[in-house]
RNA sequence: GGGCGAGUGGCGGAAUUGGCAGACGCGCUGGAUUUAGGAUCCAGUAUCGCAAGAUGUGCGGGUUCAACUCCCGCCUCGCCCA
C-alpha cells in the first residue's frame, strides 16, 4: 500500500470512531458523530454581528402531527439548508430557525377521544418531529426553536391580537359561519364542500354568530399594492391579487316600491343599468324576509333555510342549477323609475358587495341562466352580440339606454356614474372579493382572547403585566351540552374581574384560529427568549427582513396573506421596520409515490407487491395491480418514511436524492432506486479519498496532480456557486458527480483540489464533507470555511473544439487554437475530410462563425 | 370560460436562453469479480439502419444560416379562479 506525504500526518491522528478505521463508509456512525459534534459545538447558533451581513432562510414551521415526517418535509428543509450552509461560507451571518406550529384540531380531536392533555400530545409530537429533522442534520439553531402553544410565545400572539384591537382592527360581529354540529365549531370555508366536513361528512350548515373579526378588508389596497415589489412566484402573486378581487363599479340604490325601503347593490357594470331586468337579494340578506308578500312568504322562508345549509363554494359554482324563489315585491331602478321583481337566489352571497345585486341577464352569464330558467325578460342594451343565444359581456355600443345611447362600455360607466353621483342615487366605488378575517374558533386548543366582556356589555382587553390569560385545565375538550366551546366548562376561569376596575367580568371562550401563531413567528425568531418585548427593536432591524422563504404552495394565500398583513399593521404601528416580511418566496414541489391498485379499487403496499414481466402482481393472491403515481397518503399505502431511507442510506443521501430528484418547484415521484444512485455516489466520494485501513487514499498527492482535475474543479466551482444561488440543486448535484467520476480516472491529484471539492460538497452531504474535511487534517468544521474561488482564466481550455454544420447539421468538430481568427478557422472547417461528401458539387453561399461557438456552411 | 404552469429516450430530468438535443442519475444489455446472491468495477444504451446515413423535443404552420428555445393556430395534463 502506497501512503501519500500526508499519510503518516493523518494515521497520528486519534480516530474517534473505531469502525471508520476499517475504510469503509460507515453512513451511521459518520452522520451520530457530526451530529453530535454540531450540537456540543452549537456550530449553527446565530447571534447578531454587525460586522457582516445578514441572510434569513426561513421554512415554514410545521405542524407536528402524530406521524411524524414523511419525505415531503425534508424536501424544502434540505433546500434552505443547502443556502444556509452555503451562505455562512460566504461570509454571511445566517439565521435559519425551525420551531411548531402545534396548534390544531388533530391533537384536540385526539385529546377527546383519550382524555389526554392536547398539551401532552403536542409535545411528545413536537419531540418526535425535532428527533427526526435532527436526523437529517439540517444547520438550524436550535437554541431559537419556538412553539406557538408555549404559553412565553403566545403572550406576544396576545399582545399582537391586542394592538389590532387598539387599532380598530378587531372587532365582533353576528356572521354567518359554517357550523357543523356534530363538532361543535365553526370550519373555515376550505373545510367545507358540498354542505359537509371535507373530513368526516358530517353535515355543516349556516349560521349566525358572535365572532371576532379583524378587519384584513381595511389593507386590502396595501396588501394588493405590496405585491408589486416582491421577488415571489408571479403565479402565487396572481392567486394573491385574485383573493383579494379589486374590482371599480359602482353602488347604486333601488328602492322598495310601495314602501320606502332601500337597498344598494355593488356592479362592476354601471352601464348596463338599463338592462336591469329583475334585482336579487342574498337569501340572508335582512330585507329578504322583510318585503316578501304574504302570497310568497312561505316560498322564501323555505328557501332562505334550504340556502343555509349550503357553502358558499358550493353556491357559487357556475355550472349548477340556479335556484330562487320571487319575493312578490318590486324594486325601482334608478336610472329610468322602471319597477322589476325582487327575487332571493343564493347564487348572491351575502357577504361579498352588499349581498344585492340588479341583474342584468343581457350581459351576464348567471344572470342570463337565471331569468332563462325562470322566464325573466332579457334586455339587450350593449350591441355586438346575440342574446337570443347567450349573455353578451363584450364590449359594444350601447342601445336601449337613453342618455348612454351611442356610447362604447368604458364611457358608458364614467357617464353612469356622474349621473348617479349628482343625484344622490350612487356613487363610484372599489369593492373587493376579500372579506374580513373570522378570527374566532369554537375550540379549546388555540390561543385564548385577552380579553373579558363587563356586565354592561364592554370589552376590555388585558393589561400586559396580565398576560398571558394562559388555557385553564378542563376534564372534557368537548363542547358543552348547550353548544357553547369546551372552555366555557372552566366556569372558574370563565368568571372572573376586571383586572383594573375589579368589575365582575367574564372571559370570552372562543380560541383564535390556527393561524394565528404562524402570523408573526419569523418575527420570534429573531429574539426567541425576551420576556419584556414580542422582540427587541435591535434584532428586528438587524435580522428581518426574511430573505428567502419556503415552503408548499398549499399556504398561497391564506398564511402567506393573515401574516402580511399582520405585518403591515405592526408597520404602522411602529413595530417593525419593513413593510412587507418575506422578500423571496418559493414553493417546493409535491413528492409523489407508485401506488398499487387492483381493479376493485384496493390499495396494496409496495413490499406485498412484485414484479413480473411488464405488469405488477399481488404476491398472495395473484392478482394483477396497476401502478400509478399519485400523492403519498396514508390511504394509498404509499407514504415513505424518511426514518427508514435515513437508516438505510444515510442522512447525506436522503438530502442528495431528495435535491437531485428534479428541479425543486416540482413535482416528482420518489424512488428508492433514485435513493440507491446517489447513495452509491456518495460512496464513490468516501472511496476518492479514503483507501483501505482508512487512511487517506494514495491519488491524493501535495504537488504533481493531475492538471485536468484543476480546471475541472474550477468548473465546478462555478456551476455549484450559480446552481445554488438560482436553487437548481439537481444540476449542481450533477456537476459534482461529473468531478467524481473524472477524479476516479487518474492516478494523482492535488490535495488541494480535493480539499476544495469537499468544502463545494459540504452544503448537499454536510456529514460526509465533514469527515473528510477532518481527514484531509483540519481539526475545525467546515461550516465557515470561506466558499472556494473559481478562476475564470482556470476555466480555458488548451485548444477549441468548434462543431462544423453544413446547413445546420453537425456534419464534423474541428480543434483549433484558442487565438485562431475567423479566416483560420473557416479554412480549418472547409478542409475537414469528413465534409467532403457534404460539399461536394455544391457551392457555399454563405459562411457563418459564431465566435467560439460553431461554423455553418450554408450550400446549395 | 379565464389565469398560470407543464409536455424532451423505457423512467427522473439536462441544454450557459437562438448555436453539437438527451449532461447527471435510474433502469436495461454484455463483461469482470463472486460458491451463489448482493455490493463493486468496465463497456454499451434516443429511434430506424449491417453501414453510409436518415429521423427525432405533444400536433400543425411560420421566422432564421440555425428553433426544445421565438411567433401563430391547436391537443393533452396539472393547479388556481369563475
Amino acid at each position: 500500500m502506497r501512503t501519500s506525504a500526508l499519510g503518516p500526518f493523518l494515521l497520528q491522528r486519534p480516530q474517534r470512531i473505531a469502525t471508520m478505521d476499517t475504510g469503509t463508509y460507515d453512513h451511521q456512525a459518520i452522520e451520530r458523530k457530526w451530529q453530535a459534534y454540531w450540537a456540543e459545538h452549537k456550530t449553527f447558533k446565530a447571534e447578531i454581528d454587525t460586522s457582516k451581513p445578514k441572510y434569513y432562510v426561513l421554512d415554514m414551521f410545521p405542524y407536528p402531527s402524530g406521524d411524524g415526517l414523511h419525505v415531503g418535509h425534508p424536501e424544502g428543509y434540505t433546500a434552505t439548508d443547502i443556502l444556509a450552509r452555503y451562505k455562512r461560507m460566504k461570509g454571511f451571518n445566517v439565521l435559519h430557525p425551525m420551531g411548531w406550529d402545534a396548534f390544531g384540531l388533530p391533537a384536540e380531536r385526539h385529546a377527546m377521544r383519550t382524555g389526554e392533555h392536547p398539551a401532552v400530545i403536542t409535545n411528545r409530537n413536537c419531540e418526535t418531529f425535532k428527533g427526526q429533522i435532527q436526523g437529517l442534520g439540517l444547520s438550524y439553531d436550535w437554541d431559537r426553536e419556538i412553539n406557538t402553544t408555549d404559553p412565553k410565545y403566545y403572550k406576544w400572539t396576545q399582545w399582537i391580537f391586542e394592538v389590532l384591537h387598539e387599532r380598530g382592527l378587531a372587532y365582533q360581529a353576528e356572521a354567518a359561519v359554517n357550523w357543523c354540529p356534530s363538532l361543535g365549531t365553526v370550519l373555515a370555508n376550505e373545510e367545507v364542500k358540498d354542505g359537509k366536513y371535507v373530513e368526516t361528512g358530517d353535515p355543516v350548515e349556516k349560521r349566525m354568530m358572535r365572532q371576532w373579526m379583524l378587519k384584513i378588508t381595511e389593507y386590502a389596497e396595501k396588501l394588493l399594492a405590496g405585491l408589486d415589489d416582491l421577488d415571489w412566484p408571479e403565479g402565487i402573486k396572481a392567486m394573491q391579487r385574485e383573493w383579494i378581487g379589486r374590482s371599480e363599479g359602482a353602488d347604486a340604490v333601488f328602492t322598495v316600491a310601495g314602501s320606502g325601503e332601500k337597498f344598494t347593490v355593488f356592479t362592476t357594470r354601471p352601464d348596463t343599468l338599463f338592462g336591469a331586468t329583475y334585482c336579487v337579494l342574498a337569501p340572508e340578506h335582512p330585507l329578504t324576509q322583510a318585503i316578501a308578500t304574504d302570497e310568497q312568504r312561505a316560498a322564501v322562508d323555505a328557501y332562505i333555510e334550504a340556502a343555509s345549509k349550503r357553502s358558499a363554494q358550493d353556491r357559487m359554482r357556475e355550472e349548477r342549477e340556479k335556484t330562487g324563489v320571487f319575493t312578490g315585491a318590486h324594486a325601482v331602478n334608478p336610472v329610468n323609475g322602471k319597477e322589476v321583481p325582487i327575487w332571493t337566489a343564493d347564487y348572491v352571497l351575502a357577504e361579498y358587495g352588499y349581498g344585492a345585486i340588479m341583474a342584468v341577464p343581457a350581459h351576464d352569464t348567471r344572470d342570463y341562466e337565471f331569468a332563462t330558467k325562470f322566464e325573466l325578460p332579457i334586455i339587450e342594451v350593449i350591441s355586438g352580440g346575440d342574446i337570443t343565444q347567450e349573455a353578451y359581456t363584450g364590449d359594444g355600443v350601447l342601445v336601449n339606454s337613453s342618455l348612454l345611447d351611442g356610447l362604447n362600455v368604458g364611457e358608458a360607466k364614467a357617464k353612469i356614474t356622474a349621473w348617479l353621483e349628482e343625484r344622490g342615487l350612487g356613487t363610484g366605488t372599489v369593492n373587493y372579493r376579500l372579506r374580513d378575517w373570522l378570527f374566532s374558533r369554537q375550540r379549546y386548543w388555540g390561543e385564548p382572547f385577552p380579553l373579558v366582556t363587563l356586565e354592561d356589555g364592554t370589552v376590555r382587553t388585558m393589561p400586559m403585566k396580565d398576560l398571558p390569560v394562559v388555557l385553564p385545565e378542563l376534564d372534557e375538550y368537548k363542547p358543552t351540552a348547550d353548544g357553547q366551546p369546551p372552555l366555557a366548562r372552566a366556569v372558574d376561569w370563565v368568571h372572573t374581574t376586571d383586572p383594573e376596575t375589579g368589575q365582575p367580568a367574564i372571559r370570552e371562550t372562543n380560541t383564535m384560529p390556527q393561524w394565528a401563531g404562524s402570523c408573526w413567528y419569523f418575527l420570534r425568531f429573531c429574539d426567541p427568549h425576551n420576556d419584556d418585548a414580542a422582540w427587541s427593536k435591535e434584532a428586528e432591524s438587524y435580522w428581518m427582513p426574511v430573505d428567502l422563504y419556503v415552503g408548499g404552495a398549499e399556504h398561497a394565500v391564506l398564511h402567506l396573506l393573515y401574516a402580511r398583513f399582520w405585518h403591515k399593521v405592526l408597520f404602522d404601528a411602529g413595530y417593525v421596520s419593513t413593510p412587507e416580511p418575506f422578500t423571496k418566496l418559493f414553493n417546493q414541489g409535491m413528492i409523489l409515490a407508485h401506488s398499487h391498485q387492483d381493479d376493485a379499487g384496493k390499495y396494496y403496499y409496495p413490499e406485498q407487491v412484485e414484479k413480473r414481466g411488464n405488469d405488477h402482481f399481488v404476491k398472495e393472491t395473484g392478482k394483477k395491480v396497476h401502478v400509478q403515481i399519485e400523492k403519498m397518503s396514508k390511504s394509498r399505502y404509499n407514504v415513505v418514511n424518511p426514518d427508514t431511507v435515513v437508516k438505510a442510506y444515510g442522512a447525506d443521501s436522503v438530502r442528495l436524492y431528495e435535491m437531485f430528484m428534479g428541479p425543486l418547484d416540482r413535482e416528482k415521484p420518489w424512488t428508492d432506486e433514485g435513493v440507491q444512485g446517489v447513495h452509491r455516489f456518495t460512496k464513490r466520494v468516501w472511496s476518492l479519498y479514503v483507501g483501505d485501513g482508512g487512511v487517506l487514499h494514495s491519488r491524493i498527492v501535495e504537488d504533481g496532480g493531475d492538471e485536468s482535475m484543476v480546471r475541472m474543479l474550477h468548473g465546478t466551482i462555478k456551476a455549484v456557486s450559480n446552481d445554488i444561488e438560482a436553487l437548481q440543486f439537481n444540476t449542481a448535484i450533477a456537476r459534482m458527480m461529473e468531478f467524481v467520476n473524472a477524479a476516479l480516472k487518474v492516478d494523482a491529484i492535488d490535495r488541494a483540489v480535493m480539499a476544495q471539492f469537499v468544502l463545494v460538497l459540504g452544503p448537499f452531504a454536510a456529514h460526509l464533507a465533514e469527515e473528510l474535511w477532518q481527514r484531509l487534517g483540519h481539526d475545525q468544521t467546515l461550516a465557515y470555511e470561506p466558499w472556494p474561488e473559481y478562476d475564470e482564466a482556470m476555466l480555458v481550455e488548451d485548444a477549441l473544439e468548434v462543431p462544423v454544420q453544413v446547413n445546420g447539421k453537425v456534419r464534423a468538430v474541428i480543434t483549433v487554437a484558442l487565438d485562431a481568427d475567423k479566416d483560420t478557422i473557416l479554412a480549418a472547417a472547409k478542409a475537414e475530410r469528413r465534409l467532403a461528401q457534404h460539399l461536394e458539387g455544391k457551392n457555399i453561399i454563405k459562411e457563418i462563425y459564431v465566435p467560439g461557438k460553431l461554423v455553418n456552411l450554408v450550400v446549395k
